[in-house]
RNA sequence: GGUGGAGUGGCCGAGAGGCGAGGCAACGGACUGCAAAUCCGUCUACACGGGUUCAAAUCCCGUCUCCACCUCCA
């Protein structure tokens, strides 16, 4: 079995053939660094952590480069509302965006490279193009540059449109489609305007000081990050059009192959509506996280396909943070019984094996789960796969038989680390326990015992009510307990 | 107008011709002093109307509703 993909380009899910044996380049549109991101940008951002993640562990060497776009209309708009620097807005967005996705344990790209940090390789890539007449610069002396759709016929061929049905869009700025040949044909440079736009957003460059457009930067960094062709290309859908496309059409007319599959994730709605800043606060990743935990909210992202919309909603969230207990809940009381101190996470690509070419699979993930994830990665089928070994561990635990608890345990937090959702990983941990916390924690620790052991003298004594008023309190108290042969537990639930 | 996607049980959410994914919630049973946790079981769904087939949530035709992209957007 291999790993399957669904290729949007050509609207199938295909054997996933890597162009170099036992490699995997995959490159992943980022974000453009203008205002805090929502959980619908961090989705983007986990989705293609678990594929990076399973690649890895299928085996594949993946270099895995995300960019950062941090220099664009917008972002000079807001910058200058707000009465600051283009690039402190953007660098600021980006430190926020740096928080949320590791906030959710997504892991660090192999590069993360700045669109600002590659103007020279942008105006060789435009250079090229103009050069082999698939670009012109406008007439009038406005700077700019444009991709001539005209000049290559197979524009449209990712999204399988055709250029002459596309309904032609009014252009905001009339002036700009007075300058371009056809009203489709796309920015590759924008002239600097000196009336609004400051001189540190303006570059020199064979056409005078300017600016990239946006879609050349991806192209240029994914050139130079994975060479002219690699695998995969990444996005959310409302990329295909015209982003994606307009990526391909520049990259190959300037004589590269680039990417081989293209893959999408689906939206995040709310209330049925994409999501966006004026919908309000309450998604950012802070707001959620102040309800609930970011494993949680990974676990909610995980548990849905990819290519699914979901529909975002705080119940849902929390109802997949009652599901992803009763995992957790599971590894707690098998460590319990095992008398083993939890061992620390392993990084996934320990997990690798070393034989690129047939990727065999660590015994402890289970055969429906491995099935799941090369089917297009289905995380929903995978986490089916955890919870049935969730189950037959807890079975185990009640017939206390430790040898196969011990598989059963470490079957799942390798399943849950390919998701990025091992509870142990100490990535969950530490990070955001203030030192007040640890005080206060250690004081309930002694409060509790406490208690417990006169509970447990009650109930030796059968002081049935005493034993309960002594639970009921700690109830209140919002502490719940379980009596277990090891003795009395208690959690925060 | 063009290109795609969606409508599944109380809820979330898979699947894509034939043994009813999984989770959450609820209810019943086992276990427990009672609980909690756990296990077992119950509630048997696929927008609507036709059709193909031994067999359709899944294929075909039609209808309705919703969404995305074609302008910056994960």
């Amino acid at each position: 079995m291999t790993v399957r993909l669904y290729d949007t380009a050509t609207r199938a899910v295909r054997d996933f053939v890597p162009l170099e044996a036992g490699k995997a380049g995959i490159y992943l549109c980022g974000l453009t660094v203008q205002s805090e991101p929502h959980v619908g940008h961090v989705r983007s951002g986990v989705n293609f952590d678990v594929l990076r993640r399973w690649l890895t562990v299928r085996g594949y060497d993946v270099t895995f480069i995300r960019n950062i776009t941090d220099i664009d209309d917008k972002i000079l708009l807001k910058s200058a509302e707000q009465g600051r620097a283009w690039y402190n807005l953007a660098y600021t967005m980006r430190r926020h965006l740096d928080a949320a996705y590791d906030a959710l344990n997504v892991a660090p790209p192999t590069y993360e490279p700045a669109a600002t940090g590659h103007i020279p390789e942008m105006i060789e890539l435009i250079s090229r193009l103009v050069s082999k007449g698939h670009a012109y610069a406008a007439e009038g002396g406005s700077g700019d540059v444009y991709f001539d759709v005209g000049s290559w016929p197979a524009y449209g061929e990712l999204t399988h449109q055709r250029v002459e049905d596309m309904s032609p869009a009014e252009d905001a700025d009339p002036r700009m489609s007075a300058r371009k040949r056809d009203p489709r044909d796309f920015a590759l440079w924008k002239g600097w305007k000196k009336e609004s736009e400051p001189e540190t957003a303006a570059w020199p460059s064979p056409w005078g000081p300017g600016r990239p457009g946006w879609h050349i930067e991806c192209s240029a960094m994914a050139l130079k990050y994975l060479g002219g062709s690699f695998d995969i290309h990444g996005g959310g859908v409302d990329l295909r059009f015209p982003h994606h496309e307009n990526e391909q059409a520049q990259s190959r007319a300037a004589g590269f192959g680039f990417a081989s599959y293209w893959m999408h994730n689906a939206w995040i709605t709310t209330a049925g509506e994409k999501m966006s800043k004026s919908l309000g606060n309450s998604l950012l990743i802070p707001t959620i996280l102040e309800h609930t935990r970011a494993i949680d909210l990974r676990f909610y992202l995980v548990a849905a396909h990819y290519r699914s919309h979901v529909e975002f909603s705080l119940d849902a969230l929390d109802e997949a943070a009652a599901g992803f207990a009763r995992i957790e809940h599971f590894l707690d009381r098998a460590y319990g019984v095992l008398g083993e101190t939890r061992p620390s996470a392993e990084p996934f690509e320990t997990a690798r094996p070393s034989p690129p070419q047939e990727p065999p699979v660590e015994p402890p993930l289970c055969a429906d789960f491995v099935a799941a994830m090369d089917d297009d990665l289905g995380t929903p089928a995978a986490v089916a796969a955890i919870y049935d070994v969730v189950r037959d561990g807890n079975k185990l635990l009640d017939a206390g038989s430790s040898v196969a608890l011990r598989g059963a345990a470490r079957s799942v937090r390798a399943m849950l680390g390919v998701l990025g959702l091992d509870p142990y990983d100490p990535h969950w941990a530490g990070a955001d326990v203030s030192g007040a916390q640890t005080k206060l924690s250690t004081a309930v620790d002694v409060l509790v015992a406490g208690l417990l052991e006169q509970r447990a003298e009650a109930r030796a004594a059968k002081d049935f009510a005493t034993a309960d008023a002594i639970r009921d309190r700690l109830k209140l108290a919002g502490i719940e307990l379980e009596d277990t042969p090891q003795g009395p537990k208690w959690s925060l639930p």
